[in-house]
This record gives C-alpha cells, structure tokens and sequence, in this order.
RNA sequence: GCCCGGGUAGCUCAGGGGUAGAGCAGUGGACUGAAAAUCCUCGUGUCGGUGGUUCGAUUCCGCCCCCGGGCA
C-alpha cells in the first residue's frame, strides 16, 4: 500500500467508514513512520468483542503499539468523554495515530468537549420514568429557550439528554456548551485524513467481512455474551450481537441474523458516510487500495 | 386436465370503475457523554398479458400465461 507523506512529529486522525480498510493504512504508517495506534471507535474499547467489532488481531497489535482497544468492561458505560479522558495522557508521549469510524470522537478530539459533570444513575432514571409517562413534548417543554432551539426535538436522545444536564447541573446543556474549552488536538494542529470509499464496493466488503467474522468465531462470542441481559447497555450495541443473540435464543434462522446484522452495518456505513461528507471535508482523501 | 387462491414499488402485502398506498429495503440529511446509538426527509410503479363492456379499466367480464394449494 502507498503510504501517505506525513509531516514530522504530526499526530494522524485516520476516519473511516467500517470496514473500509483505514486498520492497514494505519498499521503500514505504524510501521513506516513510528506512533501508537489509538482506537476511535466506540465499539472496540470493549473487552468482550474482538471479532464482531473487527478490532485488531493479537498479530496486527504485535506489529505495532496500539491503545484504547478492549481496555473497557462490558458493563461499564463509556461514552465520549470518557474515550477523551483516556486519550489525553497519551498525547504528550509520542506521535498519535488516531483511527476509527466515531465521528462524535473525532469531533470531541478536534473541535473540543463541553466540561458537563457526570449524569447521576438517579437522574437518568428519573428521566427514563418521565419519557414514559409524560413523553417527548412535555420533557422538551421544560428546557431553557437556547437549549430547545439547538437540538432536535423530535430526538428523545437528544431531549433527554438535555434535561438531564439541566436537572443534574441546574444549567442548560447550551450554556455549557457555550463554554466548551479548546480542543485537544484542533485539525490544524494535525494530519486528519477520511477515507473516501464507493459505496458498492464497501457494501460487499461489508458482507464478506461479516462472512469472515461467521467463520471465525462470531457466534461464540455472542453466545459467550448472552448472560449480558442488559441491552441498555452500551457495549451491547454491537452491530450483530442483538441478530445473532436472537437467533441463538431460537428466533428465528441464522441465515436471517446474518442477512440483518449485514443491512445494519450497510445502514451504518451510510450514516458514516454523510458524517465524514458533512463534517470532515477539509480532511485528506483517502482511498483504499482496490477501491474505484 | 379440473377446482380454489394469488399475480400491484427491489421485497412482503393493502386497496379499488375516475390511472394507487403502507411496512421493510434504499436515498439524502441531522447529530457535544447511548454515537456500531438516536432522529428527520424522500414513494410513477407497463397494478401478469390480451380482447371486451364503459365517457373512462389497474379495478367488471372472457381468454391466455405464471405461482401456490387441492382433486384427479
């Protein structure tokens, strides 16, 4: 593979869609170049996938320093700022390669993160019990004007979130933002680079893969998950896990859980797509090699 | 061969004399602590073919073809 000219000493950002192949432009760089390899995918930090999440073999990891891949229990629940926290420690050492397909990561890494203090576990369930019973409108009825305006009301994430923050912190979520700190790594400070991928060709790469994770033992790390019965969780998210869980659970034939794991992934990589269009236009092009 | 039931959007199907609509798939988009998540937008297709009835047929009638099931 040609090996992209780096300026010295730059951390690299390597966003991609799934499978696209941005895990071999990042370890040729390893290689080539110096760096850890550092996750960015808000799947491969759990310990309990390795194959349905694709995260890097034992023999890729021996090849080149890597991190923030499978550090997390599965029953904790990680989300951006934790992934941020664990990052920045690691970015004073030594030249970064930062790869993954989270735009929301890359994001928090390059544009900043609002400083909004953990949720308690009471407050989240106080507005579980409040979705439930009075619904979406009413909940977007008790944020501040600047919050409402921002976010998108119809999205029960996102209004549920903000009334957190305001219920939690007594502020809204957009004065907090408001007072988002400089970013860890702003763009110009770095070598972003997207992968660009025809879609067509992605599409079968994502089947086949999906193929390679049946042969390789996919099913057996579902089935060694099955106890994990919370599919609240984060970690449980895992494109294919809830597929093929059904399945072993005698829901339907695993033909149809592949067929449905396949189209979710397919449904993702468009969702990455318009995020890297949308958000990372000024980033370096990137295609993979055998891609049109 | 006969009798029933079907043939309508890529798939599963609803509808019905004034040229048609859902779910899924797909498209485009949004997205600052669930993000592999969550949410928004977009539906013309010889209504199997062909003759007929009618001002008008995808809808009714005849014939033909195809797919199920049943009887021989």
């Amino acid at each position: 593979m040609d090996i992209p000219a780096i300026p010295d000493g730059r951390h690299v950002l390597i966003a991609g869609p799934t499978a696209s192949g941005k895990s071999a432009l990042a370890l040729a760089l390893a290689e080539a170049r110096g760096g850890v390899i550092v996750n960015a995918d808000a799947l491969q930090v759990y310990a309990n996938w390795r194959i349905l999440t694709a995260r890097p073999s034992p023999e890729d990891e021996a090849r080149a320093p890597h991190a923030l891949y499978g550090h997390v229990d599965p029953f904790v629940r990680y989300s951006v700022g934790h992934w941020l926290r664990d990052l920045t420690p690691l970015a004073a050492a030594r030249r970064l390669i930062v790869t993954g397909g989270t735009g929301l990561y890359f994001r928090a890494l390059t544009e900043g993160l609002a400083g909004i203090p953990p949720i308690p576990p009471k407050v989240r369930a106080e507005s579980e019990a409040r979705f439930r019973r009075r619904g979406l409108r009413a909940m977007a009825g008790e944020l501040d004007s600047r919050t409402a305006s921002g976010i998108d009301l119809a999205n029960p994430a996102r209004v549920r979130r903000a009334w957190e923050v305001m219920t939690a912190t007594g502020r809204g979520l957009a004065d907090w933002r408001a007072e988002t700190g400089t970013p860890l790594l702003p763009v110009e400070s770095v070598h972003p680079i997207v992968a660009r991928v025809d879609r067509s060709w992605l599409n079968d790469r994502i089947d086949r893969r999906f193929d390679w994770m049946m042969e390789n033992g996919a099913l057996d790390e579902v089935r060694a998950n099955l106890d994990i019965h919370d599919p609240e969780l984060p970690s449980m998210r895992a494109i294919g896990a809830a597929e093929l869980a059904a399945h072993l659970r005698g829901e339907g034939s695993l033909e149809e859980a592949v067929a449905r794991a396949k189209t979710a992934s397919r449904q993702y990589a468009k969702r990455q797509r318009t995020w890297f269009r949308g958000r990372m236009s000024g980033w370096r092009p990137w295609t993979p090699p055998g891609c049109p």
